[in-house]
DNA sequence: GACTTTACTAAACAGTGTTCAGTATATTTG
DNA sequence: CAAATATACTGAACACTGTTTAGTAAAGTC
């Protein structure tokens, strides 16, 4: 019988709302300053109600930053076009920059804030992080091919790029580059020392 | 008069004894399990007391950082003792992360968590990490005179390497090594990312 | 001894995440 | 169709949070 399936279709409809309404707030006023409360009062449902959809809100934070690696996905989409790989890594870390700098909540969820790693079991593996840094394997492998990276663990060398490039965007992202004073340099410190990055990369 | 002299002294002690106490709580049950409250049921006195001494919870958190750095300096003494500048830089990157895992709570506070900085102006500079970073800057430099890093910027490239090592360890520490499946691997991921890291700056 | 300053606090305010008993509606069953 | 059950939802409370303010009691000054 339909009744079944329609209910399940409803149920889905009011989970999708809940969250793309977190997701509107939590964009316009920031993580800090959005509560349970705000997003109930805007879906104009009580606060119990997102209860019966999340199990709690490091839950609703977690089925956010799952939207965000979509998000950052169609970011990268566009790679796709480069043939050489070690230039389409290098376009990545530019492209990952971008996504971070036009998306700091979400970056922040994504790989920042405790929240939504906490709504994992213990001993629960972090699927989505996991598929997107298995593209960024895949990708220092063709370079292997291609002759960089000799002698390197693919998945090691994945786990460096990454983290330098997330260095770089979360100090930004945490204000940390306000150690330097010129406001000239402080607007390229992430760029300029991407390059050295780079430069890195391409004698390693 | 003696008079003002011992009550600016107390003063000082109160300050010095809720400050103590609260890193004391923070190292106990970390930073998002402790209140105001708690601290000031700690110390015996009302919460409202510690308006008194800091004026907001951000003030407190900023003054504990800078107990977070003088922490640090204290790691980084024996380095003097290494005479050739790149061998310190390595040593320095090492240091780093030890104080990073042996004082998450503090090191989360020093270059993570937003709160210390919220406690700064507007347009105030970041006098704690300004100082430590000059350290590096100057490093870099003595390394520039043994002929590494040739035309780069001493600056810049210092802000690089301590994006770098900070990456390996902020992704550490917010749990972030979860997308390693291997538990072996996971423990050596941030030591063998250093290594490369190490490499890549003795080929710049 | 009266006046003022200082140090402190009780209580309230406005918010937070979360739980639970209770209700109204929708669906299924006899 | 009526009774029983299941579903979806909520009001109100709980136990917190950071923060402010009016008021008090002691200490210091004149």
């Amino acid at each position: 019988m339909g009744v079944a399936e329609r209910k399940l279709r409803a149920k889905e409809e009011m989970r999708h709302l809940i969250l793309e309404t977190a997701r509107k707030l939590f964009l316009e006023k920031g993580f800090e300053h959005t509560s349970l409360r705000n997003i109930a009062e805007a879906i104009e449902y009580s606060p119990a109600t997102i209860y019966l959809y999340f199990k709690d809100k490091n839950e609703l934070f977690h089925a956010l930053h799952i939207e965000g690696f979509q998000m950052m996905l169609e970011y990268m989409q566009p790679l796709v076009a480069i043939p050489d790989p070690f230039e389409r890594l290098i376009e990545l870390s530019h492209t990952y920059i971008r996504f971070a700098r036009e998306n700091p909540e979400f970056y922040d969820l994504m790989f920042i804030m405790t929240a939504p790693m906490d709504a994992l079991d213990t001993e629960e593996k972090w699927a989505m992080g996991d598929q997107t840094f298995g593209f960024v394997v895949n990708l220092i492998e063709e370079c292997q091919k291609t002759g960089r990276f000799q002698g390197k663990d693919a998945y090691q060398m994945a786990f460096y790029c990454w983290s330098s490039v997330h260095g770089l965007v979360s100090l930004e992202i945490r204000q940390r580059t306000r150690v330097c004073h010129d406001e000239k340099m402080r607007a390229c410190l992430v760029e300029d020392s991407l390059a050295y990055f780079i430069e890195a990369m391409s004698k390693l």
